[in-house]
DNA sequence: AATAATTTTTAGATTAGTCTAAATTTTCAT
DNA sequence: ATGAAAATTTAGACTAATCTAAAAATTATT
């Protein structure tokens, strides 16, 4: 098992990030693109993980991520999730300031450092932006993520992350306090305009326009 | 103030360690030796560090650190030294194990998550292997270590690292219940074979040879 | 003080990662 | 289905960090 770089992680991270988005054949600009780099950078270091085996790649065909580059993949995304956790829960940060650290942190090499890490955190199932972190072995036991406006009546749903993280529209989520974690069931779906009107934490009922709550992530219970 | 990269800081901290040990000008095999590279690479360095100008530097006449070099240094010591403090108190790491991830996240840039990393483990003052911490502008505060042999009789002190590490060495001192932490009063010293008698912690008395005097290394009170 | 030994620097190569510009291949539209 | 547009790869160059081998400077020895 040789270690990748972490100019070499970054791009498994960012072909693993854009397959899972649905693009199941990776092209080389949206590489180059997510990367803010060229897509001339791109074919090399295509060229270089296809030699390590964790993509699988056909010229002008695109790329495909390997089994073991899932796996490669799903490794710092792990690291990454975890350190993100405990930038939040641990040192204060606020949720959307730490992407940049543990953007650093994500490359640190130590099997060891993480599981005393994950025990430390209290082995947390999702990171502060609502996203699943992935165990040992790459498997993400959570349920997915989902939109908010994509659930029918009657569901109940955990709010974990919001799309849109503008300061406007969050201000807007904090007067109708809707805040991470809050335990959301929806008690009415109007047709004409997509708004829902929900129960809070089994209390207040409050209603949101369909923008709203196309903005909202959620996962069901 | 343009960062340095990781080897750039590598070998800054490598000069500061051999200035600081009292070679006040430090010379190019010394730094090759200490990171196990050649001297040709040293040299190259050598110039690049200096047109930076955390190093001055005369052809064939070794190097020195600047003021400006000094700071660099001490940050990148304070973020390896507060990483150990985590490993080892927050994370269970024993404080031989840590160097090696601590020299991997000693290069994580931002100066809020020290900051908050700081405060976070309470402000500490000595790394697990009993080293100070400097603060944010470089400054430690605590007194140096020194050996337990160098003190005089009467001197209270309090143990803070071992300088062999061996597992027979460690066995025997926790034999004799003598652990990180612990304060020493020096009772009595015997002229003729240089053993100290010691009160620990304000209770028992116990007798070590000039060897295990050696190395054990305090903080004066 | 001259020469030998040591230390340090330079010269020239190599690898990783990036870029621009040009060539090639694929895709799309008429 | 053929020519234009878009995407991709190749070619060639650059920087950072490293190495080996050779040259130059310093230090030590007799």
């Amino acid at each position: 098992m040789h270690d990748l770089s972490f100019a070499e992680e970054n791009y498994l991270k960012a072909i693993y990030h854009l397959s899972a988005a649905g693009h199941h054949v990776v092209n080389t600009n949206a590489i180059a693109e997510k990367l803010k780099t060229k897509p001339a950078s791109v074919s090399d270091m295509i060229r270089k993980l296809s030699e390590k085996e964790v993509i699988s790649y056909v010229k002008y065909q695109g790329v495909n991520i390997t089994a073991k580059g899932k796996k490669r993949a799903l490794w710092i995304i792990r690291k990454h999730r975890l350190w993100e956790v405990f930038l939040v829960n641990k040192l204060g940060f606020h949720w959307d300031e730490v992407h940049e650290i543990a953007e650093q942190l994500e490359h640190i090499k130590s099997s060891l450092l993480i599981s005393r890490l994950d025990e430390f955190l209290g082995f947390p199932k999702f990171d502060p932006h609502g996203d699943p972190i992935p165990n040992e072995d790459g498997i993400m036991s959570a349920n997915p993520r989902v939109i908010l406006s994509d659930l029918k009546l009657g569901t109940e749903a955990e709010l974990v992350s919001m799309k849109d993280t503008g300061s406007a529209f969050l201000n807007h989520l904090d007067r109708i306090d809707m805040k991470i974690g809050a335990k959301l069931k929806i008690i009415d779906v109007l047709e004409f305009d997509g708004s829902m009107q929900l129960e809070i934490n089994d209390g207040n009922k409050i209603t949101i326009s369909k923008p709203v709550a196309d903005n909202l992530l959620v996962i069901k219970k």
